[in-house]
DNA sequence: CGCGTTCTTATAACGTGATATAAATTTGTC
DNA sequence: GACAAATTTATATCACGTTATAAGAACGCG
């Protein structure tokens, strides 16, 4: 807000946010053309570009203009550091399972964008401070081995999501399989970097999480026998 | 191979292939437009749509055109079962290290290609079959815990392979990082599902992988306190 | 005020993936 | 060999993302 040049900018960047948010929520994917983004936030076709470079990274914006994650979080503080993280892990898929459509569109848009070179910041959000605090709480008392770099398996969890994430936006999961299914994942992982203690607690919510999960392997005809896979 | 119409299609079904896989590692992603493939083809621009229906579904075609997996892998019956699975990973990791232009661009353009309905066997690759027999013979040598439904961790093994590729396709991860993530991810959900045993095993190779992944939180600027965050 | 800078605007253009159409060609069958 | 069915072909067209261009407006500064 140095200039009134600079806030006019911001003015028109959000005007381009809200009207692609609107856009999505209205006509979904299809309907999403930069030719009706620029005539739904009043301005030129060449705007959005000079603003942020891409349809992609216009998506982008949208996606990390939708805050609120620490407000709905402050309530779980009682609980033991990995019950919390899966309860965390539930909270984002909740995201989700509010709005699928628009979600889905939006990852969709994302995903469908042109190629580009961008420096993507779209997976690398900034979670991490809030997650690593739980982690490192985790192996303070003592439910995680202290060998384990919580860095790493922070990202490692973050792998999971985003891959089911994924695998909802491109194929048929059903939105109410994402919850347990990144429940399991998550407390897998855990369980891998636990201490026998943390290892008690984790298996208890996969066995219920894994009875939540649909199971892929239940089609009648697996294949077994062949060793002749693509990569 | 029943009609002579059906072989010439097939012939040229394969033309097309040829000819993307030979575009893609001549020109790269860029180079690769319908008309050029057509071109390179020696067939018309409709075809390869009469053919597979968009140049998403060709770009699938030439992926699952890549075989060999298990002839490679005929050497490692010695092993234990976790190993076995460790290895295996690596195996199918090494495919992209050993080009990994031609599979950078392959997976840009997938993901790039314009969205569709396509029952997509992008990821339901026919792996299962051959994983699943790994997996078990873990849970019959005592390795993995019985109560683990082996067709939910191979999905959840599944999960972190693919996104673990789509992160080194999409932002920057050096082709070299690749092996230990994949291999850390797959040894941490293992150990998840291990027994006492198995998680001994386990262990040693995190605490390995774990030295050769590059720790993400190393920059001097995390910030630890912003609990608002984006989903 | 006036000048220069910066940005938006309007518009045209390019190459793209995809579709539609009618003509040409190939194939299987009689 | 001749006919009918199917499909490739050639071509035209569409909407799209993106870029380039020139013209105009808003601003900071002297």
């Amino acid at each position: 807000m140095e200039n009134r040049r600079d806030t006019a900018k911001a003015e028109r960047r959000s005007r381009i946010i809200k009207a692609a948010r609107d856009l999505i929520r209205e006509t979904g994917d299809a309907g999403l053309s930069m030719r009706a983004l620029a005539a739904k936030a009043g301005v030129s076709l060449a705007t959005p570009y000079n603003l942020f470079g891409s349809k992609r990274a216009v998506l982008v914006a949208v996606l990390e203009d939708i805050k609120g994650f620490g407000t709905r979080f402050a309530s779980f503080k009682s609980l033991d550091p990995l019950e919390r993280i899966l309860r965390a892990a539930r909270l984002a898929v909740s995201y989700y399972e509010d709005d699928p459509v628009f979600y889905r569109a939006l990852w969709t848009s994302i995903l469908a964008a042109s190629a580009s070179e961008e420096r993507s910041a779209i997976f690398n959000q900034k979670r991490d401070g809030f997650w690593m605090t739980l982690l490192d709480d985790a192996v303070n008392e003592g439910l995680l081995l202290p060998d384990i770099d919580t860095a790493i398996l922070l990202r490692n969890l973050d792998y999971t999501f985003r891959s089911i994430m994924l695998h909802w936006v491109i194929a048929e999961i059903e939105i109410e399989d994402i919850q347990p299914a990144v429940g399991y994942g998550y407390a897998l992982a855990l369980r891998g970097a636990a201490t026998p203690k943390g290892q008690q607690l984790m298996l208890k919510r996969l066995k219920v999480l894994q009875a939540q999960c649909p199971t892929p392997g239940t089609k009648s005809s697996r294949r077994l026998a062949d060793a002749e896979t693509t990569v």
